[in-house]
DNA sequence: ATGCATGAGGC
DNA sequence: CCTCATGCATA
C-alpha cells in the first residue's frame, strides 16, 4: 500500500504544524518484534516494526474463540424458548422485568432530550433512495428470546452511568449532495458460533463461581403513569427494542436504504449523524440498553419520514467531518487473542501492572492491551448474546408489500 | 459485520 | 484508568 500517511495524526489543531509529532503516551515504545501487525508503518508510534515473529507464549491455552468451552456458561441475556416470536410479546414484558441485562424500567437512562424539539426540520430533509436495490445483508442478530433471562450482574459494580453525546446541532451547513453510496454486497458470515462467557465480573476475586440462577421475580410497577409499550415516549422494554430493530431493518431494506444511508439521513434530519456501524449495531441489538433507547426514537422518526416521503427528492447534507487521523488498526494474531481471552476470563479488569506484564509477554503495546480489555468488557455488556442460535423462522413476521419472492434475505 | 480506536465524562 | 457511545478500517 502506498503509505501516503505523511501525517500520522491529523489533529484539527495541529495540521498546520509541519512536523507531526505524536507524543508518546507512556513512553513505552514498542519494541521491534511485536506480535501485532500495525497495518501501517507510517509511524504512529515511532518504530512500527511490522513483523510478526514468534508468537508462542502462552497462547496454547485456548485458541478457540468460539467453539471453546469456556467454563462459565452463560446465563445472561436470554434463554430463548422455541416459541413463536409474536407469542411471547406479551409475556415478555413481565418476564423481562424479572431479570434482564438492562432493566426495562430501572436504571436512570436519560433518553430524554430537551423538552422542546431540537430537531429542526430543514424543510423536508430526507434523502433519496439509493440507486440500486438488492440489499441483502443480515445477521443472526436476533437475540431471540422473548422470554427473558435473568442475568445476574453480581457485582459490586461501581458502574457509573453517564450520558454524554448530546446532539450537536449542525449550524445549518447543508451541502446538498446526492448520496449514492449504497453498496451492498457482503457475503460473509460467521457460522453460528456458540460460546459461553462469564459475565461475572468479579473485579477482585479471582475465582469465578457461576451460579446465577436467581430469578428475580420482582415486578416493578410503574408509577401512575402508564406507558404504552409502543410509544416512543416511555422507556421501551427489551422486547420492544428487539421488535423495533427487526422491523426497522426490514423496512429499511425494503425501502432500499443501506445502513449508511440511514446514518447520514439521521444527520440531515436531526443533526446527528451516525455511521453504518452504529446502525448496524442497532439492528443487531449490539448496543447497550441505554444506547438502544436513545437511538430508537431517532430511527423511528426516520422510518416515518422515509415511509411517508416515499421516494421524494431531497437533499441530504454532509456535515464536515473533520477527521483526526487514527492510529492504524492493530491486528492481533489469533494466538495472541486467545491468550488475551484466557486472561480475560481470569481477570476482566487487570491492573496497570498486569496489563504491562501481558503487553510485555505478548509483545503488544500496553495501550493496545488496555484497549483490548476495555473493548472486551464492553462487548460483554452488549445485548446480543454471542451467537445465539436464532431460529431461521420467525425472523420476520410482517412483510408488507412484498411479492411471493420476498427478497427478505437474511443470513445470505 | 466487527475489531480496534478515540474521546468525553467521571472517579 | 474506567466506562460508554461511536466510528474508521477491515475481514
Amino acid at each position: 500500500m502506498a503509505t501516503a500517511t505523511s501525517s500520522p495524526y491529523l489533529a484539527s489543531s495541529r495540521i498546520l504544524s509541519g512536523p507531526v509529532l505524536h507524543s508518546d503516551r507512556r513512553g513505552g515504545g514498542m519494541q521491534p518484534g511485536s506480535t501485532a501487525v500495525t497495518t501501517v508503518s507510517s509511524g504512529y508510534r515511532g518504530d512500527p516494526s511490522v513483523k510478526m515473529v514468534q508468537s508462542d507464549f502462552m497462547q496454547g491455552a485456548m485458541v478457540a474463540s468460539n467453539g471453546g468451552h469456556m467454563l462459565s456458561h452463560a446465563h445472561q441475556w436470554m434463554t430463548s424458548l422455541p416459541h413463536a416470536a409474536a407469542a411471547a410479546a406479551a409475556a415478555a414484558v413481565a418476564a423481562v422485568e424479572a431479570g434482564s441485562p438492562w432493566p426495562p424500567s430501572s436504571q436512570p437512562q436519560e433518553v430524554k432530550r430537551n423538552g422542546g424539539r431540537e430537531d429542526l426540520h430543514s424543510g423536508s430533509a430526507l434523502h433519496h433512495r439509493s440507486p440500486h436495490l438488492g440489499p441483502h445483508q443480515s445477521h443472526p442478530g436476533s437475540w431471540g428470546g422473548t422470554s427473558a433471562a435473568h442475568i445476574s450482574i453480581t457485582e459490586g459494580q461501581q458502574q457509573q452511568q453517564q450520558q454524554q453525546s448530546l446532539i450537536y446541532s449542525q449550524p445549518g451547513g447543508f451541502t446538498v449532495n446526492g448520496m449514492l453510496s449504497s453498496h451492498a454486497g457482503q457475503s460473509l458470515m460467521h457460522p453460528g458460533l456458540v460460546r459461553g462467557e462469564s459475565p461475572e465480573l468479579d473485579h477482585g476475586s479471582q475465582h469465578h463461581h457461576h451460579h446465577h440462577h436467581n430469578h428475580h421475580t420482582h415486578l416493578h410497577q410503574h408509577h401512575g403513569v402508564n406507558h404504552e409499550p409502543h410509544s416512543d415516549e416511555d422507556t421501551p422494554t427489551s422486547d420492544d427494542l428487539e421488535h423495533f430493530a427487526k422491523q426497522f431493518k426490514q423496512r429499511r431494506i425494503k425501502l432500499g436504504f443501506t445502513q449508511a444511508d440511514v446514518g447520514l439521513a439521521l444527520g440531515t434530519l436531526y443533526g446527528n449523524v451516525f455511521s453504518q456501524t452504529t446502525i448496524c449495531r442497532f439492528e443487531a441489538l449490539q448496543l447497550s440498553f441505554k444506547n438502544m433507547c436513545k437511538l430508537k426514537p431517532l430511527l423511528n422518526k426516520w422510518l416515518e419520514e422515509a415511509d411517508s416521503t416515499t421516494g421524494s427528492p431531497t437533499s441530504i447534507d454532509k456535515i464536515a467531518t473533520q477527521g483526526r487521523k487514527r492510529k492504524k488498526r492493530t491486528s492481533i494474531e489469533v494466538s495472541v487473542k486467545g491468550a488475551l481471552e484466557s486472561h480475560f476470563l481470569k481477570c476482566p479488569k487487570p491492573s496497570a501492572q498486569e496489563i504491562n506484564s501481558l503487553a510485555d509477554t505478548l509483545q503488544l503495546e500496553k495501550e493496545v492491551v488496555r484497549v483490548w480489555f476495555c473493548n472486551r468488557r464492553q462487548k460483554e455488556k452488549r445485548m446480543t448474546p454471542p451467537g445465539l442460535p436464532r431460529t431461521p423462522e420467525d425472523t420476520y413476521s410482517q412483510v408488507g408489500s412484498m411479492g411471493p419472492d420476498t427478497p427478505v434475505n437474511r443470513t445470505l
